[in-house]
Formats: structure tokens, C-alpha cells, sequence
DNA sequence: ATAGGGTTAG
């Protein structure tokens, strides 16, 4: 596209080569601001003297087995490689490594070896039973579970716990009761686990609530004390179901206990009070948090050393930041995404802006949640410049883009009118694998047809048509009524061999006839094919002419192909293979191109043969319209 | 040496 081309691209890595970084980015990438900082390079000085002395320790045989399964492409003949070597706790370690990079498929693979070799352990069917539910497979482990036979193992918490999450991370809360209670009849002893797991599943539950009571009665009945887990997982499900009166309490309740320092529980009520369209309470109680000095419990500077470019060194859930040393105060973003959201959704652009230059203004750190529902408050209140700051974070910050930040920008783009952007975008968001939204994109191919970028159009059509299994049966048309009159002609034959049957008459014939008149000459008979495929007569998107003789007609579509012939005897080959074709299909040309025909066939040498093919074609043509006359 | 709680589009 030339016009994008030449037009600045928002200095973005997903939307642009990398930019040459700003000083901002050069001094974080210099002190390694990436996530998982490696303590080489992060921590202070004092601690890499000793390892340099030090020879690096040798590998141990089973050490060095578990890495190179891991690193097998095959792991099931790595494992067998291995078998003597390997004990069960190896092949835990491995097991759980196909799981937190999510190949399912080496998953149960390497599960059924361990099986096989009898070297399955509690730990074994926990950690697969978690990933089963992960990979969303929840029969798959309801059949491992029932195949178990031992009683210890069935009835072991862990393993319980872990078949009972996985069915409720599945949305199968009759059947994870059933099978709690087929449980307890074997044996099992469940613990504050099994409740917190139980319970969230009633959180999800209509009668919710009424199951969850029995399950706190139970629980106390059994001498457990609810850890802050089981009851912040309780108001979860005060306010899901809408008791707001009991979520008060109960925050209240927890704040008394010292259970509510981070914001997740008022999280849980700030979110079940949006979604009941309660904006303003939920809005007081965020406040009221804010003025609490509430904040994320797990996070601590790990350093208030000065890494000399103004950074500290931080850990959020044992993952560490660089964060500016000016850094005031750090709020993780839950609670100010789901307001900003809320506010968003409830049409208060104005005041969602606000919030996310509050929580920038507060804050170094971004997840990637967070960046989109920023990123979504300026674009809705259109402040390109923030957009574009936000970009730039999402850089700095390593974060990858995802389909809610692609669609995002797409439809702000879009809104704007910078077309070429949001094309920029779409395919990047493709080239990324994320699925488009066929909405979205086929008012931005309009739009980009409508702009005079037609092959950028037909490109966003591909990237739908090929992306997705199915589409718009009007999309075909759609973006075959930009090519033909942009004279992408080859590009519109595409669309119409694969679609002639969802176009309609009208623009078929616009194709056929651009095509007669100015496409590729040796690709004329198959466009006539493919026509003809639709189910339409040929002979019906031409001039229709009623003449005497009822049968004959104008045929101006065969008519300029045969134009074109003539003015390429070379093609003589393809010209019969048309006649041809056309008296198989019971056409005929019509009598002007028929004269036309037999004043230039000794252009092609073959004059008695063309004469005998149209005498033919006409006797073929007789008794097919006559069969229509019936 | 395993299992439990929170957020984002139209």
C-alpha cells in the first residue's frame, strides 16, 4: 500500500520494525527489564564473586536425563531411553513440564508411558488431573480417576482435590458433588482444599448459594477454621449471587480478621457490583480501598539499591520488575481495571480516562490486562498521543499483544479513519495466529475498497477466508464488488471459482463481462466455467434479444470472448476448446458473433471446422431450448 | 511434594 508506506507507523514493535529504541527502552533493556530478571545480571555485585571461583557443579545422570526429555522432540522414546535412569519423581518433573507449556498432546503421552512402567505416584495424578483440566478434558480424567484401583490412591486428598478441581474448572458441578460424595463414602478425609474448590463451583452454580451454606456447615462441622481462601471464595459467592448485604459483611468480617490487606477480596465485590450495573457503589468502594492504602500483598521492593538509571528492583508474585525509583506508590491493576472497564461499559468515557491516568500516573508496572483496558479508555475518548504511549509501555515492558488488544486498535483505528492502521493491524494480528473478527474486518475491507486500497482489501479478505473455517456467505461478494472495478480481475476469478454459488446474478455478470472485456485471455474459459458453475445461465447475464426464431440470443458475454479471440488467432486453441465446451453445455454464440466467426476462421486456419462446430452447436442449442420451452 | 480464591472488547 503505497500511501501506508509512506505514513509515520506508530513506534510500536507489533505494528513496526522494531524503532531505534528510546533512552527510556536502551537503559531498561541495559539492566534487563524483562520479566524473570536472571539474578547474574539483576543482583547486586556481592553475589556473583563466589560462583566465579567455583568449578560449575556436574550434572547429575538423572538430572541431565530429565533435560534432554524435555527437550526430545519425541519424549516417549527419550523416556524408554532413559528407563533405568529415570526414577518417578524425574518423570513428575518432566510430566509437569508438558503442562506448563501446554503440549497436551506429550501431556497424556507421557502420562500413559509412566503408566505403562508403573511409575505413577500422588503426585503423578494430581499434577495430571490439573493440566486435564487446563486442556479442558475433564472425561479424560474422570476415566483415569475411575480406572485407579488402589484406595489409598482414590481416596488420597490431593488427587481428590485435584479430579474435583478440574471438573470445576470445566463447568461439571453436578457431577464434581456426585463425585465428592461418592468420595466421602470411600474414605476420603477432605480438607480446606476440597471446600475452596467445592465452593467454587457454587459460585457458578443458580442454587449456588443454598449448596455453598451446606458446604460451610459441613466444614465447620468437621472442627476446619475457613482459611482467607475458602472465605474470600465464600464472597465470592455472596456476590455472584447478588447478596451484597452478606459480601459486606463478610469483607467486613475479613477485614477484622486481617485477611483483606490485598485487593482481592474487595476485587471479588467491586466486580460483582459492576456486573449488576451498580456503578456508583461499587465506584464508593473502590474509594474506600484506594484510602485504606489497600494494595497487593504479595508484592516487595526486593531492593532499594539504585541500580544506577533510577530503577528499584521489585517482586510481584515471584516475578521481578525493574520499576522507576520515583515510583510512589504500586497498586496492581485489578481493581483499577475492572473499574475502568465498568465506567467504560457504563458510557463514562470521560471518567474511565481519567482512572487510567490516574492508576499511569501511580504506577511502572503493566500487565497486559491492565494495558488493554487503558489502552481501550483513550481510545474510546480518542486520545491518540496516550494510545500511542501506551504502545510504547507495551514494548518496554516485553508484553505481547493479544486478540483483545489487536481488536482494540483495529476498531479505534477504524473509527478514526486511518484505514491503513487498522490493515496494519489486522495483519499483524494474523501473522500472530490470532483469530479475526469477521465483523470488524469486513467493514474495514469495505472501507479500505471504498479508500482506493482494493489489494489491501482483497488481502483482509484472505486473511478471513483462509483464517476461519467459515464465512459470511456475503463476504464473497462483498469484496468481489471492489476488484471488478478496480480491475483486479484475477484476484476476482479467485473469489468467484471458490463462491460462484453465493454471488448473485447482477454481479456475476459485472465480473463476466469486465472479464470478456479486459482480463487475462487465457484464462477466459475457465471464468466462463466457473460461471457457469454458479447455477446461472450464461446466456442470462447477457443482452437478452428475443428475435423470431424465440431460442436465439444476444449473447454479448460469449460474444466478447470471441472478440477477443480474433484479435488473438494464436489462441486458436483455446477458442475451440471453447466452442467446444460451450456445445457440450448446450450454448450457442449468437448470430452476430457467429458471422463474425466465419469471416476471420481463416485467421485460424480452420475454417471448415469451425463451421461444422457452430452447425452443431446450433442443432445442440435447438433441442435444449426447446427442452426449456417444455 | 501434589491440590483452592481476583481483572479486559462488541
Amino acid at each position: 500500500m503505497e500511501a501506508a508506506a509512506s505514513l509515520p507507523l506508530p513506534a510500536s514493535r507489533f505494528l513496526s520494525p522494531p524503532p531505534h529504541p528510546t533512552p527510556a527502552a536502551a537503559a531498561a533493556a541495559a539492566c534487563c527489564s524483562r520479566r524473570n530478571i536472571s539474578c547474574a545480571r539483576a543482583a547486586p555485585r556481592a553475589l556473583e564473586a563466589p560462583q566465579a571461583s567455583r568449578p560449575p557443579p556436574r550434572p547429575s545422570p538423572r538430572r541431565s536425563a530429565v533435560a534432554e526429555v524435555k527437550a526430545a522432540p519425541d519424549p516417549v522414546a527419550a523416556l524408554t531411553r532413559f528407563e533405568d535412569v529415570l526414577q518417578t519423581q524425574d518423570c513428575n518433573i518432566i510430566l509437569r513440564h508438558y503442562g506448563e507449556t501446554r503440549r497436551w498432546d506429550e501431556l497424556s503421552k507421557v502420562f500413559g508411558w509412566m503408566q505403562e512402567h508403573d511409575m505413577l505416584n500422588i503426585a503423578s495424578y494430581s499434577s495430571y488431573f490439573k493440566y486435564l483440566g487446563l486442556s479442558r478434558n475433564p472425561a479424560r480424567a474422570l476415566q483415569v480417576y475411575g480406572a485407579i484401583r488402589e484406595n489409598p490412591t482414590r481416596i488420597h486428598v490431593s488427587v481428590c482435590n485435584s479430579v474435583l478441581g478440574c471438573l470445576v474448572k470445566n463447568g461439571r458441578f453436578d457431577s464434581s458433588f456426585k463425585l465428592y460424595d461418592e468420595m466421602i463414602r470411600e474414605g476420603l478425609s477432605p480438607d480446606l482444599f476440597t471446600y475452596s474448590t467445592l465452593l467454587s463451583g457454587c459460585m457458578k452454580l443458580k442454587q449456588g448459594y443454598t449448596k455453598a451454606m451446606e458446604l460451610v456447615n459441613e466444614l465447620n462441622s468437621r472442627g476446619f477454621q475457613m482459611d482467607s481462601v475458602i472465605l474470600t471464595t465464600l464472597l465470592k459467592v455472596y456476590s455472584k449471587g447478588g447478596l451484597f448485604e452478606k459480601a459486606r459483611e463478610l469483607l467486613t468480617e475479613l477485614e477484622a480478621s486481617g485477611f483483606a490487606q490485598d485487593e482481592m477480596p474487595y476485587c471479588i465485590l467491586i466486580d460483582g457490583l459492576v456486573k449488576e450495573r451498580k456503578i456508583w457503589e461499587a465506584m464508593i468502594l473502590f474509594n474506600d480501598m484506594k484510602e485504606k492504602g489497600v494494595k497487593s500483598g504479595k508484592k516487595c521492593v526486593l531492593s532499594m539499591e539504585n541500580h544506577g538509571i533510577g530503577f528499584l528492583l521489585m517482586a510481584y508474585n515471584d516475578v521481578q520488575y525493574l520499576v522507576p525509583n520515583n515510583t510512589l506508590s504500586v497498586y496492581y491493576g485489578y481493581a483499577f481495571s475492572i473499574m475502568i472497564s465498568a465506567l467504560h461499559r457504563g458510557g463514562y468515557r470521560e471518567e474511565s480516562k481519567q482512572l487510567a491516568k490516574e492508576f499511569e500516573a501511580k504506577n511502572a508496572t503493566y500487565d497486559l490486562v491492565m494495558l488493554n483496558t487503558s489502552l481501550r479508555a483513550y481510545c474510546s475518548t480518542n486520545d491518540m498521543e496516550s494510545v500511542m504511549i501506551m504502545l510504547r509501555k507495551m514494548d518496554e515492558s516485553n508484553i505481547s499483544p493479544d486478540a483483545i488488544t489487536f481488536n482494540t486498535l483495529t476498531r479505534y483505528f477504524c473509527m478514526a479513519k486511518v484505514y491503513h492502521l487498522a490493515y496494519k493491524t489486522i495483519q499483524d494480528m494474523h501473522t500472530k495466529g490470532h483469530q479475526l473478527n469477521e465483523e470488524l474486518c469486513s467493514e474495514i475491507m469495505m472501507q479500505l475498497g471504498e479508500a482506493g486500497f482494493p489489494s489491501e482489501a482483497f488481502s483482509v479478505y484472505n486473511m478471513l477466508r483462509y483464517g476461519k473455517r467459515t464465512v459470511c456467505k456475503s463476504l464473497h461478494e462483498k469484496v468481489l464488488c471492489i476488484l471488478v472495478p478496480a480491475g483486479l480481475l484475477k484476484d476476482a476469478y479467485v473469489v468467484v471459482k471458490d463462491n460462484s454459488e453465493f454471488i448473485s446474478r447482477r454481479s456475476l455478470g459485472n465480473f463476466a463481462r469486465s472479464f470478456m472485456a479486459s482480463g487475462n485471455i487465457n484464462l477466459i474459459n475457465d471464468v466462463m466455467k466457473a460461471v457457469h458453475h454458479s447455477g446461472w445461465r450464461i446466456s442470462q447475464f447477457g443482452v437478452e434479444v428475443e428475435t423470431p426464431d424465440f431460442w436465439m440470443f444476444k449473447l454479448d458475454i460469449f460474444g466478447k470472448a470471441i472478440q477477443r479471440y480474433i484479435q488473438k488467432p494464436d489462441k486458436k486453441q483455446l477458442l475451440l476448446c471453447l466452442l467446444d465446451w460451450m456445445t457440450g453445455q448446450g450454448y450457442s454464440v449468437d448470430s452476430s458473433s457467429r458471422n463474425l466467426l466465419l469471416r476471420n476462421a481463416q485467421l485460424f486456419g480452420q475454417k471448415q471446422l469451425i463451421a461444422e462446430i457452430l452447425s452443431k452447436q446450433q442443432g445442440a442449442s435447438r433441442i435444449t431450448s426447446q427442452r426449456h420451452q417444455k
